[in-house]
DNA sequence: CTGAAAGCGCTAACAT
DNA sequence: ATGTTAGCGCTTTCAG
C-alpha cells in the first residue's frame, strides 16, 4: 500500500493560495506576482509534488503518448532501431512511447491497438502493420496514425525506404569493381496469407537488382537468383536458411563472383557457408548485405546498404505529432551504402582459389 | 480534434441501465440478470466502447503499467532481449509497459523516474541502474522497484545472472577438450565514475574465469588476460577493441590454443582479427563468448555462455508484481553453455597453422 | 493577479 | 439485481 503522493491542493494549502495559481506557477502560463510564485515554487519543492499525468490527460483528452505497436522485434535489429530511435524523437518533443510487440500475429496487433486507443494515445505507429483491419480499428480511433516500412494502404501518413535504388547502388558498387556475374539472395515472410502487404521490401530490392544489372548491360543467370521463403516458428526469419542458399549458388565451379543478400541477418548465415567451404570474402566472392544492422560485426564487416533506421522512427514522431491541415503524408527515405571490406576486385581467374 | 470516443453513461443510456449496470458487465463481477447482461453487452457491441483507462487509473490508483528503464539498448541485444522478456511476461499478467532508453545517461534517467512516477506505473524496472540516487528517488515513490543484472544495492529485489559460474563453466568445456592455455578478453564500462556499480559483470566472469583455471590445475598467464576499458561515445561498448586486443594476445608464436571473451559482441570483433590473420576457428584457436547474442550468426557460429535474457524479464516482472509481505527477493539464474562450432580439440601442435 | 468551481470518465460503497 | 453518487487530481473558464 502505498502513501498517497502530494495533490495539487496540498501544494496550494501550503503556499496559500489556490491550485489554479499553483498550476499557473508549473505550467507558466497566466500573470502571477514573483512573491507568490516563489511561495509556491517553495511549496512544489517542499513536497516534492509530481504532476498526475493520469488526471491531466484526462481533463485535457491528449496525453502526449504514442503507441508503438511492433513486429519481429528479435532476432531482426532493424525494428528495434526504428523503436529507438522513435522513442528518442518523442522524448525530443515531450512525448512519452508506449511499447508492444505484436510478433507478427494479428491478433496480438489487435489487441495492441486496443490497450493504446484505451490508454487514449495521441498517436499510433506500426512498424509494419501485420493486419490492415487493425489498421483501420486504429483510425477509426481518432489517433494519428503511421505506417512505418511496408504501409497497407495510403490513408494514413508512412514511411519508408528505397529500396530499389538502395539494391541498385549496391549492385553498382559491384560491378566499378569489375564483377560481371553477381547472385542474389532474399526471402519473403508469409505468415498470415492473405493479409501480408503484396510488395515485399526484398522484392523491391530484387527489383533494384534486375534493374541495375540492366543498365550496366547485363542480366541475372537463373540459377544466381534465389528467393527463399523466410520460415517456421523457430527460425521466423530463416537465417539459417541463408546457408543453404549460398550452397545452391555457389557450389559448382562455374559460380558467380558477388552476391548481394537481401538483408544482414541472411548474409550472415551467407558468410558462415563460405567460412567452412574456405571462399575467402572478398578474395574469392564478395558479399554486400542489407539493413546495416549486423554488418560492422561480421567478419570480414560486411558491407551493406544502410537503411536510416533511427530516421524512420524521427520521421515517424514528426508524422505522428503534427496536425498537418492536408491528408497522410507518404515519406520515402534515401539509403546509403556503407563499404566495409566483404566487397573487392573480382577476381581476374580462379587462382585465388585454395 | 478527434471527437468523442464512447463513455459508459452512453452505453448505459442506450441499453437504458445504470453505469453501475454497464461496469459489472464489463468487469464480470456483481450479479447481473442475463437478459440486462444481454442488452448491456449489446449497446457495448454496437458503440464499439472502450474503457478510459486514465480515468480507471485515477480512480482505482493503480495502472496495471509497468515503467522499464533501460540502457545501452543499442548495439548490444542483451537488454534489449530483456525488454522483451519482460514486456511479454508483463502482457500475460495484464500489465503495460512504459518504456524508457536512458542510454547509460544518469540524467536521462533520473527524467524517465520522474515521467514513470508521473503515470503512476505500479512498478519501475531498471536493466540495470546508471545512478542509485535514482533507484531511492523510484522507491520513494512508492512503487515497486527492481533491478536488473547490476543491482546498486539490495534494498530493491533484483535479479542477476550467475556470471561466475558461467564463465568457469566455458573454461571447463575448453579444458576437458585439452585447451591448457586459454586467454581471456574483457572491458569493462565505465560512464559515470563514481557512481557505477563497483562490481561489474566482467569482472566476475574474469574471475570465474580464474577460479576454473585454478581448479584445473591451471592459472592465467600474465599477457594472456586483458580487461579493456569500453569506449568513447562513438563506440560505447568499445566493440571495435576486441580486434586490438586480440592482436595482443595472438600476434606472437607462442600464444594460447583458446580465448574466453566476456561478451559476444566483443567475440565479433576478435573473430574478425583472427579472419584477416588466417587462424581458423577452431582449428588453430578455439573462441567462446558470453550473451549468445551475436553468437548463431558469426563465422563460425559461437559457442557461448547463454544468458536467460526472456527469463530475466519474467522474473522482473514476478518480482515487480507479487505483492511480496517480505521483504526485497534477489534471483540469480543460472546460464548455460551452448556449444556451436567455434570450439574445437586444442591443436596438438603448430601443424595447423598456413 | 487570484480564486471558485465544474467536470474529464470511471469505480465502488451504499441504498433500494 | 440494479441505481445513485461521491470522489480520484487536474485544467480552465469565469468572476472578482
Amino acid at each position: 500500500v502505498r502513501e498517497n503522493p502530494t495533490r495539487l491542493v496540498d501544494v496550494a494549502a501550503r503556499a496559500g493560495v489556490s491550485t489554479a495559481t499553483v498550476a499557473r506557477v508549473i505550467h507558466g502560463n497566466g500573470r502571477v506576482r514573483p512573491k507568490t510564485r516563489a511561495a509556491v515554487q517553495e511549496a512544489l519543492d517542499e513536497t516534492g509534488y509530481r504532476l498526475n499525468a493520469l488526471a491531466q490527460g484526462l481533463k485535457k483528452r491528449r496525453t502526449r503518448t504514442i503507441g508503438h505497436l511492433l513486429q519481429n522485434v528479435f532476432p531482426n535489429p532493424f525494428n528495434v532501431e526504428v523503436a529507438l530511435g522513435l522513442e528518442a524523437a518523442a522524448k525530443e518533443a515531450g512525448y512519452r512511447v508506449l511499447l508492444y510487440n505484436a510478433r507478427d500475429e494479428p491478433e496480438l496487433e489487435r489487441q495492441g491497438v486496443e490497450v493504446f486507443i484505451e490508454w487514449r494515445v495521441d498517436a499510433i505507429v506500426f512498424t509494419p502493420p501485420v493486419d490492415v483491419a487493425n489498421v483501420d480499428v486504429a483510425i477509426a480511433s481518432g489517433a494519428r496514425v503511421v505506417q512505418v516500412e511496408r504501409p497497407m494502404h495510403d490513408r494514413t501518413s508512412s514511411v519508408v525506404a528505397d529500396n530499389v535504388v538502395g539494391a541498385a547502388e549496391a549492385v553498382d558498387h559491384l560491378v566499378a569493381l569489375g564483377h560481371r556475374r553477381i547472385g542474389f539472395i532474399g526471402a519473403q515472410t508469409s505468415y498470415a496469407p492473405g493479409r501480408v502487404a503484396n510488395v515485399s521490401v526484398e522484392l523491391e530490392r530484387l527489383a533494384g537488382y534486375r534493374e541495375a544489372l540492366a543498365r550496366h548491360g547485363l542480366s541475372a543467370r537463373e540459377g544466381d537468383v534465389v528467393i527463399g521463403a523466410y520460415g517456421s516458428r523457430q527460425d521466423p526469419l530463416g537465417l539459417a536458411n541463408g546457408y543453404e542458399y549460398a550452397s545452391r549458388i555457389f557450389s559448382g565451379r562455374e559460380r558467380p563472383t558477388a552476391v548481394l543478400v537481401a538483408s544482414d541477418l541472411l548474409a550472415a548465415s551467407v558468410l558462415q557457408w563460405f567460412y567452412e567451404h574456405d571462399l575467402r570474402v572478398p578474395a574469392d566472392v564478395s558479399v554486400v548485405g542489407f539493413d546495416d544492422t549486423l554488418a560492422a560485426h561480421l567478419s570480414p564487416p560486411l558491407t551493406s546498404v544502410r537503411l536510416p533506421m533511427l530516421e524512420f522512427g524521427a520521421h515517424a514522431v514528426e508524422l505522428a505529432i503534427s496536425d498537418s491541415p492536408d491528408g497522410p503524408e507518404h515519406r520515402r527515405l534515401g539509403t546509403s551504402l556503407v563499404v566495409r571490406h566483404s566487397t573487392g576486385q573480382a577476381p581476374t581467374s580462379k587462382e585465388s582459389r585454395s
